[in-house]
This record gives structure tokens, sequence and C-alpha cells, in this order.
RNA sequence: GUGCUUGUAGCUCAAUGGUUAGAGCGCCUGACUGUGACUCAGGAGGCUGUGGGUUCGAGACCCAUCAGGCACCCCA
């Protein structure tokens, strides 16, 4: 006997037990989405690579599944949103806005496996593009939840995040592009290790070059970019393995050579956003302490503004304040938000829905426009776990046992019948007694038995036996199934 | 990516470093030729995850590897 082959790690086979449940509650959630006026589309499991380079995330790019094939560099998709404004930009910029999408399917991200965490799994979502704040975002929440609700998840805690206001403070305090970038994405890692190690972490990435690597006085950028890369050149430093082009490589160095950012700006901007990343609970606990942070620094802002008139909307759409909670320090690894972020975990803090908003990202991909846009996406296997809302729906079950092999066309005949009548049927196929086809009925739990002999064959009858009640009676092949 | 833990029959688990690795459940066949869950009898099913090593001798001890689980990290 050869040695069976297992499923490749991280992989998993659903069983039809487990498959049943789980395709009810996609139904469920599909149904919810479709009735708030989202247009379920399918999309291509394979994207070109080059979709995930640039606002994934470094923590998200390392665990996509990438791999080329006739020339093509390729990656098997690892979240839905890109794909969903790839597919508006190339086919539905005609398409009156605001645009309401929702999809289901596999997502693959190359992940240490654990309960709950698959290498693939399946994301059920939707993209509201041309959706501006903050009317999107509260419905896009809202709509998370109503889908929660529908399958009877239970216990659930919407935490709420703003990225724009980050990135708002970090502007405000003139600091560079990528410093922003960086320092905003480094929340949670902020509020874990504190300012002290990210300060260490960002000197090393961002700020003034060391001493010993100024570029050579009065170089223009041209020149300046090839000496670059005639020094990159000469030690062999191969430019072409990397998520980004050469070119791309050699301006972020060159501006990172020509000029830093000051360490008391730096310093200032760690100072304010670790405050914020400490602020964490009701909003109206929070709120109140970001109007006061706000204050003191003497800054006005918008998306502060925008966050407060989100989660009155919140209300207005009827979530229980109980379950909502603010977190600034909410930095979702997705690099593509510019406002809002949330995040809906289960009691046990596992979280089972993300989402935010992403207004630049039609633009990046190459839409005609701005356009905003907004969405979220659940983990399909994680939602099912907690959901008990979902009856799977009666059926009744028949067997049908012919008595020997003459029977047995007889029985397929019979069986047809069964199954116009809405019974679902099957056919021994073992040419097992009677005996032991009651017993193999018994234990699968089927309702109901037809007995076909070559008595019932001449009459046009079948022994119908109830397996429940264990009634039995001859009956017409008309009224199988009556009573 | 880090740390820990577990892999023995289809499933749940036994077996002090010492015969031919067992049990329950499940599966298959049958109990005077067409009637049941719980009966009775019989049967199939294993290179102990894989590969090395220690030992006279390894399912057990050591190393590696693969897979599952747990806690981090991150996410859905």
């Amino acid at each position: 006997m050869s040695s069976p082959i297992e499923a490749v790690r991280g992989m998993r086979d659903v069983l039809p037990g487990e498959q049943r449940a789980t395709a009810q509650v996609r139904a469920a959630l599909e149904r919810t989405l479709a009735q708030h006026g989202y247009a379920h589309i399918d999309l291509p499991i394979v994207e070109q690579r080059e979709l995930y380079l640039r606002k994934l995330g470094e923590e998200l790019v390392g665990k996509v599944y990438e791999f080329s094939f006739g020339g093509r560099d390729l990656a098997l998709r690892p979240e839905w949103t890109a794909s969903v404004l790839r597919a508006y930009v190339s086919a539905m910029q005609d398409q009156p806005l605001p645009m309401r999408i929702a999809y289901s399917g596999p997502v693959f991200r190359y992940e240490r496996p654990q309960r709950g965490t698959y290498r693939q799994f399946t994301q059920v979502g939707v993209e509201l593009v041309g959706g501006p704040a903050p009317r999107a975002d509260a419905e896009a929440m809202a709509l998370a939840c109503a889908g929660l609700d529908a399958v009877g998840v239970k216990s659930y805690r919407v935490v709420v995040g703003h990225i724009g206001l980050i990135r708002e403070i970090l502007a405000s305090l003139g600091l560079e592009e990528r410093t922003q970038g960086t320092l905003a994405w480094s929340m949670e890692r902020m509020r874990a290790e504190g300012v002290a190690a990210l300060r260490e972490r960002i000197s090393e990435t961002i700020g003034a070059p060391p001493p010993g690597l100024e570029l050579p006085a009065g170089l223009d950028e041209d020149q300046a970019t090839s000496w670059l890369l005639g020094m990159l050149d000469a030690m062999r430093i191969d430019l072409s393995t990397g998520t980004r082009d050469p070119q791309d490589v050699v301006a972020r160095l060159l501006r990172k050579l020509r000029r830093g950012d000051p360490q008391p700006q730096i310093d200032r901007a760690l100072d304010l956003l670790y405050r914020l990343s400490q602020l964490h609970g009701s909003p109206a606990d929070v709120l109140p302490q970001v109007a006061t942070l706000l204050t003191e620094a003497g800054l006005e802002s918008v998306a502060y503004v925008e966050l407060r008139a989100i989660l009155a909307l919140l209300a207005d759409h009827g979530i229980d304040q109980d379950r909502v909670e603010i977190d600034l320090g909410l930095g979702r690894g997705l690099h593509y938000y510019t406002g809002l972020i949330f995040e809906i975990y289960d009691g046990d803090q596992m979280q089972i829905c993300g989402g935010g908003r992403y207004d630049d990202l039609v633009s990046a991909l190459g839409g005609r426009h701005p356009t905003p846009a907004v969405g979220f996406a659940y983990g399909l296997e994680r939602v099912a776990a907690l959901a008990t809302a979902v009856a799977p729906p009666a059926e009744r079950v028949a067997l049908v046992s012919p008595v020997s092999d003459d029977d047995y066309a007889y029985a397929l005949d019979v069986a047809r019948r069964l199954r116009l009548r809405g019974f679902t049927t099957t056919v021994d196929v073992r040419g097992r007694s009677v005996a032991t086809n009651l017993r193999d009925a018994a234990r699968r739990g089927v309702g109901y038995l037809a007995v076909v002999g070559t008595e019932e064959r001449a009459q046009g009858t079948v022994v119908w036996r109830n397996l429940t009640s264990r009634d039995e009676r001859r009956v017409a092949l008309d009224e199988i199934g009556d009573g």
C-alpha cells in the first residue's frame, strides 16, 4: 500500500458537515450584503504580482504567495480590495457612483497555521467605491455588524481607529511623506515596545544621514542619480531583485541623503503619537481626551471632526454603543488606508472582520479620477465558527433498496419519482440485503426506506417504511411520500 | 519569523528500553434466501509521520525533517 499524501501545510479539507454549516453562513452573509444593495462580483485568484507590491505594507507583502509562470510574475491574491479596484478601474469607471460591490472567495497568505488561521481562507466583503466620509464609513461598519447579527454572532466588539488623524498630525509637523508613513504604521509597535524602542528603530531608517555618507556637494538631481547608480553598480548591488524598480530605489535614497527630518520634530511627533496610542476606550471617554490633546498641541484636525461624525452616524444606524471602542493606536497592516480603520473582534480576541477607508487607491491603480472608497472583509471561517443562528433546512431523505438485481431498474424509476416529490434519494449500489440497508439507513439518519422486489415491480408499488415511526405499508407509485 | 507541545489501526487512546504492538468505536461479511439502532460470530486494517543516530535490543532515548495544537508577532 502506498503512503497517503497529506494536504499542504496550512491548507485544510472542509468535510461535508463543516462545509454545510459554512455554506449556510456564507449564504446568510451574502444575502445581508445583497439586501443592502451590494452587487456580487467574482474575480481571479491569480493576479499580477505587481498589484500587491506598492500599497500592501511590508508585513503582508512578505506573506504573498508569488510565483513565475510562462515568464510572468504572478501572485495568489492575499486580499480582495486591490483586485476589486483593479477591476473597477479597468471596466467599471463608466458606472454611476457610488458603486456597491460585494465579493466572496479564497485568499492566500503564508502565515504560521493555527486554529482559525489558515494559509487559504475565505474573505466575504464589500467595497463602497465613490462613497465619501463620513456616511459611507458608518454604512460600512453598520453593514459589517448587520452581517454578524444575521448569522448570530453574539458578543463582538467594534474597534475604531483613524489613520487620517495620525497622518494629519505628522503632516502639520512638517515631516516628510516617508517619515509620516513609517511613523503612522508604527503605532502598534509603539504601544507594545514604548517610545524609546521606536525612536531607536526610526533613527535607523529616517532622519539625517549618518556622518560621512553625505552626497558630494554641488550635484543636481540627474548628476546625483547617475553618481548613486554608479556607486551601487561598483559595489555590485543588484537592484532588480527588489520590490521597487531601480529608479524608485535611487530616488528614495537620494531624498534620504539630501535631507532628513530634524530630530526635534521627530521627538515631538513621537511624543504626540505615543499619547494618542494610549487612548483606548469608549467614544464618550476617549473623544474628549483627543480634543484636549489636539488643543494642547495647537492643532486643528479635520480628521477628528470626521471621526466624531462617523461615530455619531454609527449610533444613528442603531449600532449598540457598548460594542464600540476607539483605539487610536490601531494600525492595520494594509498601508493603503487613509482614514477610518476598524476591526471587529469576538469576545475571545479573535479578529473576525477588518476594514477601512482608502481614498488614494483608485488613483494609485490608474483610475481617471480621485475616488474615495471604503470597505471591509469578514474571515468566513472565523465567523462561521462563532455563528449560532443558521439552521440547516429540513430535508426528507429516502433510500431505495432493490431486493435482487432484477429489481434495480425499477428501483431507479422509483428514485426518480421520489426526487420529483422532493425527497433526497439514493439507491443502494452494493446489492445489500434489506436488513443491511435498514441498518445502514438508520445509522445515516435516513428517514424513509423504499423496498422494491418482484411483487412490487409487478404491481407498480413499493413497500414504504418510515424509519422513525416504524410505520410500513405498501403504496402505489403515485402515492409515494404522501403523509 | 520566535518559543513550547503532540504525532501508535479510519477515529479515540493503551503498551517499565525486552516475545509476533493491543482495546473500544467504526468498516466489511454472515446468523434457515424480503425488515433495524443495543445482539452474536467471523474478517480486513500498522514499516508506530518521515529520515538518520545511540543500544545486544527503540513505538519509547538523541538529532533532523514534515504535520497538528498552544502562546507571541501579524492578520480575517
